[in-house]
DNA sequence: TTATATTTAATTGTGTACAATATAATTGTA
DNA sequence: TACAATTATATTGTACACAATTAAATATAA
């Protein structure tokens, strides 16, 4: 009973684990494309949100993205500072920070275009096992932000 | 064409997104049980290696937890200031620091028997699931790491 | 309408993460 | 034995990540 406990102790037994190394070991596959642009993972996939729609303000990218002003704010000012997004105060509502991509940040897309497919190819998975586990994670993740 | 590449870019396509949002969202889970006894994940992780095998060195540990010693250093220290562990430098060969358990850090595995247990139910995912969701993580790392 | 509450970003502080570099110890080899 | 190459850890610098707090703007209620 107490030698069960300790077994499921182990980092091995643990799915968090698996899940934070995965994790993380794939954004270390990002990154070569990603710094040749100057962009980190965090980064890439604000511009991910903005390019599928623009003009969001700060609680709405981190609503999508689940992260808090905290990253938000300094990560938005680089944006900025390289000139791929503006972040502009709202006339209507001044507590409101709105984010604008530049032509620079709209023709970025193109650059990675072909990223997703090449990061698949990558990943050495199958077509099948990528659409399963990322149907798991989904809905773990459903599970996790309703409680 | 250029549709479906666009389509694939978008946020909600994105594997490494889901694993990514995954991992930070159950590694949030785990911090009110963490936060009780002053411990980060990470610190967690630690301790769940040291508790399965002690006196590792700094390398090893690395090695197991996918981290180096930028992370390990600072947070082996921080562990030491608390009194769970002790850092010693190899009699040996001077360039290893081997991390052991002080009996603080020993005991202090009874206080998370039960936390795999408590978490796995907080996810509310089911044990076969769990099982499949981590072995299929487990593969994805695998061909990562064979890169 | 004025006081209170809520909303939204920004700021501050702590703790990872990791690349790049530094330093010291050890090993391999001429 | 010297000395170059390697190994192990530590340090530095940059960038998240998030809790807690602050401050400003707006909404609501008495």
């Amino acid at each position: 009973m107490n030698g069960d406990s300790k077994d499921m102790l182990k980092l091995d037994n643990q799915l968090c684990f698996a899940l934070y190394a995965c994790s993380k070991e794939i954004i270390s596959l990002y990154k070569p494309y990603l710094n040749s642009h100057g962009l980190t993972y965090t980064q890439y996939i604000t511009l991910l949100v903005l390019w599928e729609q623009d003009s969001l303000s700060v609680s709405e990218l981190g609503n999508k993205l689940l992260l808090d002003s905290g990253t938000l704010t300094p990560l938005l000012k680089k944006l900025e500072k390289s000139q791929l997004i503006e972040r502009v105060r709202d006339k209507d509502d001044e507590r409101i920070v709105k984010v604008y991509l530049t032509e620079k940040g709209k023709m970025l897309q193109d650059s990675f275009l072909e990223l997703p497919q090449k990061m698949f190819c990558n990943s050495g998975i199958k077509l099948e096992e990528a659409i399963d586990l990322k149907a798991m994670l989904n809905q773990l993740l459903g599970n996790i932000r309703k409680l």
